[in-house]
DNA sequence: ATGACTGCAAAGCCTTTGCACGCAA
DNA sequence: TTGCGTGCAAAGGCTTTGCAGTCAT
């Protein structure tokens, strides 16, 4: 069965995003830690002004361009992913090293991103990228429609 | 086995999503019938900017403002499904009655947009799409990477 | 000391909105 | 004639870029 909410927050990606960051030859700057550090305690995708809010409330304030440079860099290395549902805003949540990872229902009236997980997507999904013209790097599911709170 | 390429253009939809809008009352007005009968000869999804500059070859220009209020218009009669594949611009596409449709793989170095079907996919989707606790009206499939040409 | 990192402000895109004119009904 | 539809231009919102000062190494 999908469910609704899924992996827990994971500092372990922190960490190992800090590294690979430092492999590929960046500096430990204040502003990019900060927004690893909050990506690796988030449950699901933020936006580049949900980060920079969440930051300025823990008194860590990061100007919007440094998260966007931070983002650009994490999604370079295949660290995060960047995703769009729609509403013009971009949002980011941590790749998992292991592949386990998640897909997103967003409700198209309050606009709402709620994660789950379907193994047998999963399975359909690799077995159609295999198949495919395309190198596939990562994939991305979309369900629109209304949560429980919006429908009538 | 997945199809690279998929339907044909539909000229019935036109016709379909014209007399739709017409029973919601909207005018027959020449820029959003222009929209609805050039997408109707499309394969896949366009922009808007795609869209203002096929019309305006054909000498049929089109302000850009008109094109997005015919293209919200449509969304909101489930005509037409709005994708968003990254690349921060939105891409439209017939939406077909029958239920009958396609996902798309993006090339991440080109932006090159081809579209796929897979029917045990949609078997997947459809299965999850009853147990979630959403009503899920769409669904989306974005498949990244690099295309034939762009893979080294 | 050197070059990367950051913050600020300005610029760039895509998209939406306001308004006056034109056209369908 | 009414008021919806359209075009144009301006405004909005998210994201990127330029530049000078700051900090990591």
């Amino acid at each position: 069965m999908a469910r609704a909410h899924v992996h827990t927050s994971q500092p372990e990606w922190a960490e190992h995003a800090l590294e690979r960051l430092q492999d590929a030859g960046y500096r430990r700057g204040g502003a990019r830690s900060a927004v690893v550090e909050l990506l690796g305690r988030q449950d699901c995708a933020l936006s580049a002004q949900d980060i920079e809010e969440h930051l300025r409330r823990e008194d860590r304030r990061v100007a919007r361009a440094s998260v966007y440079r931070a983002l650009e860099q994490l999604a370079d290395l295949r660290l995060v992913t960047k995703l769009e549902v729609g509403q013009g805003t971009a949002r980011y949540e941590p790749l998992l090293p292991d592949g386990d990872h998640h897909h997103h229902m967003v409700c198209d009236a309050c606009g709402t991103v709620v994660p789950f997980e379907d193994p047998e997507l999963e399975k359909s999904i690799e077995a159609l990228s295999r198949r495919v013209s395309f190198d596939v790097a990562e994939h991305d599911v979309v369900l629109h429609g209304a949560c429980k709170d919006c429908r009538e």
